[in-house]
DNA sequence: GGCATATTCAACCATTCGGTTGACGATAAT
DNA sequence: ATTATCGTCAACCGAATGGTTGAATATGCC
């Protein structure tokens, strides 16, 4: 049986949905405002959404006719606390991790270590 | 391409791969010794190794006829930083690891959150 | 040398994954 | 009422995943 940790880290895996979890960092999206930067189907990002759905990631608020989401990062807790469990990471630097972001987007195939 | 998020997020999205990072976080272990406790080939545990060797969250270390399998806990820095700009989890509680260690070993299927 | 142990390789299998396309059901706009 | 927009569904596809088995390749032991 799949557990949290599971579906949380096979949701992580994949740079479209890391990506999709980047920009709803910023703010709630519609899922065609979602799809709109990527080279592929709208029916593609719609999976991809269904997987963090699924995954707790994110929440799913369908109002009128637009399906607006919302990032849930609490659903990361568990998979975070596990890989700290491993070694001592630094407590959270935001200014790093904003470079790091920057550089990711700049170039999204590039290794991110 | 695959970026070491998506290798390091893959290998981790696995339980058997994530048991045995947890019996290794003990001690170094030979292959046989890590395929032991699990009802499957000794062939399915060599791949799995070979996953999470690709991830670089284990090396390898052959001496004589045996392997030995070494956690490397480096390789899940950049994958705990990502996660930990989306929200600040609580720097790491050993104790709380310990426990949730125990449940995950009493409870294998059960639900990690 | 000859046998046992440690590990991987190769071929195979069923299932899942990530994508496509086209049809469809709701809701909104004119 | 008609038409356009939002999003999902269903069927399909090729590739990857997680497992099996049996043979092959080291290496160590007697």
């Amino acid at each position: 049986m799949a557990t949290d940790l599971d579906t949380v880290f096979a949701a992580l895996a994949d740079p479209t949905r890391r990506e999709i979890l980047r920009m709803l960092l910023e703010d709630d999206m519609a899922v065609t405002d979602v799809a709109e930067p990527f080279e592929m189907s709208l029916a593609a990002i719609s999976k991809h959404l269904v997987i963090l759905t699924r995954a707790g990631l994110i929440s799913q608020d369908k109002r009128g006719r637009v399906k607006w989401c919302k990032l849930e990062p609490d659903a990361m807790r568990a998979a975070s606390v596990w890989m700290q469990g491993f070694g001592q990471f630094e407590p959270v630097n935001l200014e790093a991790f904003e470079r790091f972001l920057a550089r990711e987007l700049a170039d999204p195939d590039g290794d991110a270590a």
